[in-house]
Order: C-alpha cells, then sequence, then structure tokens
DNA sequence: CTTTCTGCAAACTCTTTGCACTCGT
DNA sequence: ACGAGTGCAAAGAGTTTGCAGAAAG
C-alpha cells in the first residue's frame, strides 16, 4: 500500500513541525483547519498515524491527557513541570542508562526507549 | 478527608500486589470480583486514585492501551517486547541518566521520572 | 481507471462523576 | 451520627472505523 501525497497528509505534517512544541492531534487538527477548514478529525488520526509509521513524526503520552506527537525524531527525552505543565526537549537520548546494560546483557534487543522526567521547571521552582 | 480502609479499598490494593505483574483498572476488576462480586469499576477507579495518591501503587501508560498499575512502588523501568506484549521490570532505577545531570545543572527539579524500552525479549529475538 | 484517501457520523475504549444509599469510625 | 465510600448509570474524553464519494497516480 503506497502512501499518496495528499494536501491533507502535507498539511498535518507541516502542523506538527510549525512549531517545535508537543501538539496534541486536536492541537494539529486546529492548526491544519486553518488551511483545510474543512478537514476532519478521523483524516488527521490517520494522518498521524502513516506519519509515525514512516517515522516522519514520534509520539509519547504522559501520566494523563491525549497522545502528544513531535516534529524532533531524534531519540529525546521530555521534561514535565507539574505546575505549568511545559514540557521541556533534553537533547541527547539518555544512553548511559543502567537499565540498558541490563537488559543487553539479559538478551533484549531494544528497539526505541521514552523516559520522562517531571518536576518544577527553573521558574516554577523559584516561586516557592 | 480521612481515608477509610474498606473492604472494597483493602481488595483493591491486594489485587494488585496479587501477582508481579502490571495489570489494568479492569484486571484488577475482574480479580476484586471474585471476592467482592459487587463492586463497581467507578469503586475500582476511585480507589485506585486514592491508593496512587498515597504511594501504595504506582501507575503507567505505554504507547498504547489502559493505565497500568505496578504493586511494585520503587523507582524502576519497564520493557515491553513489542512482539509478545510481556513487560518486564528492571531493577533500579535509570539514575545515571546524562539527562539528569543536564536538568538539574539547568535548575530543574526532578521529582519522579519513567522511562520505557520498546523491544524484543530474549524469547522472540531468538525466533527470527 | 484503479486504489487510496477523505469527510461524516456513529461506535468504541477507557475513565470520571452525580446521585441516593450504605458503612466505617 | 456523620461524613466518606459505594453501586449504578450516565456522561465525558480521546480515538477508531464503515461507508459512499473524491482524488492521486
Amino acid at each position: 500500500m503506497i502512501v499518496r501525497r495528499t494536501r491533507q497528509l502535507v498539511a498535518v505534517l507541516s502542523a506538527v513541525r510549525a512549531e517545535r512544541d508537543h501538539p496534541s492531534a486536536q492541537a494539529i487538527y486546529e492548526r491544519v483547519r486553518r488551511d483545510i477548514p474543512t478537514i476532519s478529525r478521523g483524516t488527521v488520526y490517520r494522518n498521524l498515524s502513516k506519519l509515525e509509521g514512516e517515522r516522519q513524526v514520534r509520539s509519547f503520552r504522559l501520566a494523563d491527557g491525549p497522545v502528544l506527537y513531535d516534529g524532533v525524531v531524534n531519540n529525546h527525552d521530555h521534561f514535565v513541570c507539574e505546575r505549568c505543565g511545559s514540557i521541556t526537549d533534553l537533547e541527547g537520548a539518555s544512553a548511559t542508562h543502567e537499565s540498558h546494560r541490563q537488559l543487553s546483557s539479559a538478551g533484549y534487543l531494544i528497539e526505541r526507549q521514552t523516559a520522562t522526567y517531571y518536576g518544577l521547571c527553573p521558574d516554577c521552582g523559584a516561586q516557592d
């Protein structure tokens, strides 16, 4: 099954890449509607799945809330501020994990990983 | 608000601890129903929230599917086999993260973290 | 022209909540 | 007794899907 370059698919990818943030499907839907007001949520979800399958976007879920998408597809971690909700990208994957060593020596094959840190960002931490 | 030790609360905690696995609310509901057939899903969800607030259980979400609960509350990571779906606990948190250092020196306060690895477990990896 | 994709709406999964009643303390 | 907890059922959030028509290659 060949993936067709429809306007909708292109627009969804642009919307994810438009800002270096972590939009939900709903937020992406709202962005795309500025260009294609008739697009449906279903199309947004279907195209996000395709793009994720092609590794053009990544997704992750926090402790609660919807799936979040990321146009930055390299292997990086996230920090979530529990007060203001901001999500910060951490450059560079957590490659020095003790867990990593543990898994490899036990015969596990790691294909991908996601780490999320929760706490207070510098601004919110300073407010106490 | 004082937390009361109801039969339901006790039974939900026992159900999470019954096996060293990672049951969903639905699986916990089914376990508890063996003892208390009249318990409702709503009560299971409410008690799981209370127990998580008291740090008697932990929860996490994978790439998809419902929230999973864990009676092992120390800080540990998980490995998910993408073929058989098994979830393995990794002993010891990933404390040597480069990300950890990065965050601390930038003024972030880390309160908790979760890391999940996806790949193939030894059994499934050997089948190729 | 054929096949994939779209918009729509309904369905689905998981979780939360309002209410009247019950039970722990 | 009184307030926290319960069962029920309805509602809510987020996502998926069947279908008939549209459009990409």
